[in-house]
DNA sequence: TAGCCTGCCGAAAGGGGTTTCGAAGCTTTC
DNA sequence: GAAAGCTTCGAAACCCCTTTCGGCAGGCTA
């Protein structure tokens, strides 16, 4: 009961008619005076400023916002349990956003679409400035329609919606790009062992793969498999493989998990990576990339980006300016580590 | 410029007045009939509620709060790049809310102790109700202060001034349980492999392994291994470890990185896990331990359980009920799996 | 000296809602 | 039929701040 809760100038916060009574100014001027606006003198702003600086006096972000209709603030809606992906996106949003300018509410809908609008409707009484939705994985999701009185960005998983604007890794190039790096280091005989095959990523990784290897003149060393993102898969799938195919001088995995399995059955079969066999995975995922031996080349989905770009399409929703609808692909980029080329 | 961002009604969002308006009565009427206060008749209530259906009004929460002094937003300040503790303790945080209750702010200061207090600032103008401060490791961090006009937890990390309120994990505790769960695995000369020496849960982590052993009268297999917290350690000590100690046959693993690289070099070793050497480990990281062969028994921190009492303790305190202050350490627990006892 | 700018300042109207308190209107009761 | 007692409703103040617009000095010109 005791309000003791405040540690400075005991009862309730600053507010600005306090500034304004002790600098003996009216309430309006007061305001001029500190956000720098409208006809004041020198001498009476400095005044207020000193009054606002004795007591602590900070601007009610509340009211501000009430008044011009932007309260700063963007809706970060997520079902990524793990916080992979969320947490660069997030980092990312923040930096384009501006440190301080705009916070960022995160809610966590766990996969539940009743949880899910809950927290929609949580943040929209909450007035935000927009919402970025971030799926925990690259199919599309539905959409959380166009009855919402602010801009949603749909990242890293698009929106089944062609009219909502989405940002979404391109997984196809990166398979490209593996491919390419791997041929790049004289791998001709190349296998691919991906995830669940239901997984638009698993999918999308090998067609790229397909394609690049179409486009040298290659054939992939059997069929694109597919079954789970572990380690277990990743080990039971380049057994099976180097038993059919013991020629195989580079291997895509489908994640990091997966490329960790392939290497500890690479040592089991007394091959070694990167000289006899070329490793490159996805997701760059650094505990698992940087801490293996060797080290896992891989490819990272440039998250961070994804997360500044969302911000940004968020931006240019509400300045009106046009915003560029539909699914962006975002290229990854390639780490290049000890597993396809050795180091030192 | 075109308003053409609202999806249902066009222009902007109803507003009280409106449905006070549409139903034909005041709008002290109107706000008491939505919010089920004051002396309303049981058919205008109806005719007001309809009213508020029918133009999809939605009270605004910037408003209230402005009136009530509360805001039902919470900030969650955090250092922890990978998100691995700030994602447990904030889905902790939500569910003691009550989801949708409260909205969680969260900022990431990435150790940077002015962007830190930039956040901690625009957290203050945006009127958060409570802080909870998450650090990235279990060291004392520095106090934010108690010139803060709302209740501030620590989390994770707890605060260096003993007067606030902190939680933190109890890795003295969790050292004693691993020692204990080895015991009772039939182990009896046990060695420790741990992370970076200067860190508490190094050295809270060694104690309670140490007290355990003391109480069971067995010494630990050489000096407890400090170097870092990564599975390249845990290869190098483990191998320097069974070199001068062959008949180990329990380890403490100061994290599942370092478990992992344990588990490397026991393969390489010739040594089987469990049944010549049983493993234990802290941290309880999913993706490692559940990917490894065996799978790895370890301490799990219970953060989420941390995230509920920290939302526990700011609500206390919000309440104006005694807060407990000081540091609270909450134990882990063990989960048990094949690096300890063999499956199947 | 009168008239006119110009530069500062403040009263007041919001923004969207809550809450108090007094005023109706209706039904009882004597 | 009037007084008393309920119930139900609305006017107005308030939360904290922004912004418009009018007013009041003081300095300048004619």
């Amino acid at each position: 009961m005791s309000d003791n809760r405040t540690g400075t100038a005991g009862g309730r916060a600053a507010t600005l008619s306090d500034v304004a009574k002790i600098a003996g100014v009216s309430l309006a001027t007061a305001s001029k005076a500190i956000n720098g606006r409208g006809e004041v003198a020198a001498a009476t702003r400095q005044r207020v400023l000193e009054a606002a600086k004795k007591i602590s006096f900070t601007p009610n972000e509340l009211a501000r916002s009430l008044i011009n209709g932007r309260t700063g603030t963007v809706g970060l809606l997520t079902s990524d349990l793990e916080g992979r992906f969320v947490i660069p996106i997030l980092m990312g949003a923040e930096d384009a956003f501006g440190a301080g300018q705009v916070n960022v509410f995160l809610c966590d809908a766990r996969g539940d679409a009743i949880r899910e609008q809950h927290h929609l409707n949580a943040l929209l009484t909450r007035r935000v400035d927009g919402i970025i939705v971030v799926g925990r994985s690259t199919d599309p999701r539905p959409s959380l329609g166009h009855n919402i009185p602010v801009p949603v960005v749909y990242a890293y998983a698009p929106s089944e919606d062609p009219t909502d604007v989405s940002i979404t890794p391109d997984n196809r190039a990166g398979g490209r790009l593996a491919v390419e790096h791997l041929i790049a280091c004289g791998r001709s005989k190349i296998a691919m062992i991906s995830g669940e095959a239901v997984y638009a990523a698993a999918q999308d990784r090998a067609a790229g793969v397909m394609d690049a290897l179409g486009d040298a003149g290659l054939e992939l060393m059997g069929r694109p498999m597919f079954s789970e993102w572990s380690e277990h898969w990743g080990r039971d799938a380049s057994a099976m493989l180097f038993r059919q195919f013991p020629d195989i001088d580079g291997v895509v995995a489908g994640s990091d998990q997966i490329a960790r399995g392939v290497l500890d059955t690479m040592r089991d079969l007394g091959r070694e990576v990167p000289h006899d066999v070329a490793v490159v995975s996805f997701d760059n995922w650094e505990i698992l990339a940087t801490n293996s031996r060797p080290e896992l080349t891989s490819i990272d989905a440039n998250l961070q980006q994804l997360g500044r770009m969302a911000a940004t399409r968020i931006f240019d929703a509400i300045d009106g300016t046009a915003a560029t609808r539909g699914v962006e692909n975002l290229p990854g980029r390639l780490v290049i580590r000890g597993s396809t080329i050795a180091r030192r």
